[in-house]
DNA sequence: CTAATTTCGAACTGTTCGGTTATATATTGG
DNA sequence: CCAATATATAACCGAACAGTTCGAAATTAG
């Protein structure tokens, strides 16, 4: 009854392509871009040669699919962490050790796939995607931060768009110290740290005036 | 008359060793450490492939030979520009600026061979390198930070050990974003407000108390 | 000049890789 | 039950690759 795409015609496929994509991700990210061979995706995404480059296409093809879709839902959980409704410095932190949680996840491979993986793939088009990326996330902070100011909890003059970078760059710090092998409770201890310190007001110039 | 060591035996070599190792590095600096064949090296370093297996070994060797070279003189400039006498701010000013040129030079490869390509080999020995590569920087840094509560410049009850690890994150940053082909300009701005941030005084917040 | 020593250049070898082809298998439409 | 369609399995092919071998070349010791 909700069969709704009546079934093609053909011999059913014996994957899930949602699942495979899946799959693959997780062999790049393990792996990195040049590491991962077609065999690789093969067997990671319990997928046949030829239905691999049929249905997905080749090596970069994949990787650019995997990015598109890995973006959008870790995306989504990053700014469900950030966005949901708490006092402005609990959003922070909240975002923060999200991103931990998930580049320390156990089974998984650590780290992040769009920080830690993709910049080193030598292709324009990824790096395009990569710099669009960041800057929605950063835009992202910022419209938590301008909410901020509506809401009271900051001043109208806080530097949104400088803090707003920083609190990115701060993830990604967070995201490299994961794939080398920092401990999570280390990471957790600093997502705190970075948290309260792009909160802090300029005023509070703890040296000298230059 | 400084000939020092005695010239030895056999056919002299047509390489410096010094010099194939600083091409080694570029050879891995732009293409990566998987992305990287025998043949890229062999080209890269003009060193013949008997001659490199037999004095620099295979490629992980090589790599391993890299890393500490490049440590080794990248760090002491790093350290240099972190540690000339001037302010506290300037200091740390000048150390990110440092990292932000070299890591924008023209004509070499993006980013940092340390933040951007090692932490993906997937070796243990590399993994420790980096963990101990690392802290090393944090506790320079954490030393400047030290020198400026003896110079009263910063009070006594600065946070020099947190500030001196986001001090480092937002180093790693500035690499990152360089290799995704962030323009330098926009990296040294940035380089300037995050000295500025690491400095503030905690009591300055801006948000309410948690 | 000759012998010993070390490096250089080129070619070689077994393996792995990316991508394709041929054939068998599972399903739908009539 | 048979034709049409789409996928799965396995084998295949040329290219690229890592690592080695071998003879030629350059140097020193005597």
């Amino acid at each position: 009854m909700f069969q709704n795409a009546a079934r093609p015609r053909g011999r059913p496929r014996s994957f899930d392509e949602r699942e495979a994509l899946e799959k693959a991700t997780q062999v790049f990210w393990s792996k990195g871009y040049d590491g991962v061979t077609i065999d690789d995706l093969v067997a990671g995404m319990g997928v046949g040669r030829p239905s691999l480059y049929a249905v997905f296409g080749d090596k970069r093809t994949i990787f650019l699919r995997v990015l598109r879709a890995y973006a959008e839902t870790k995306g989504a959980l990053a700014a469900k962490a950030l966005l949901s409704p708490q006092a402005l410095r609990d959003s922070l932190a909240s975002f923060l050790r999200h991103v931990v949680e998930t580049a320390t996840e156990k089974g998984c491979a650590r780290g992040c796939l769009l920080v830690c993986v993709a910049p080193l793939v030598d292709d324009a088009e990824v790096r395009e995607f990569l710099q669009n990326a960041a800057a929605a996330a950063v835009a992202l902070v910022e419209g938590r931060f301008r909410d901020g100011i509506t809401a009271g909890e900051i001043p109208t003059d806080f530097p949104v768009a400088v803090r707003a970078s920083q609190l990115i760059d701060f993830a990604r710090g967070l995201a490299m110290r994961a794939q080398i092998g920092t401990p999570r409770k280390t990471l957790l201890r600093d997502a705190e740290e970075a948290a309260d310190l792009v909160l802090l007001s300029r005023r509070g110039n703890a040296a000298p005036e230059r």
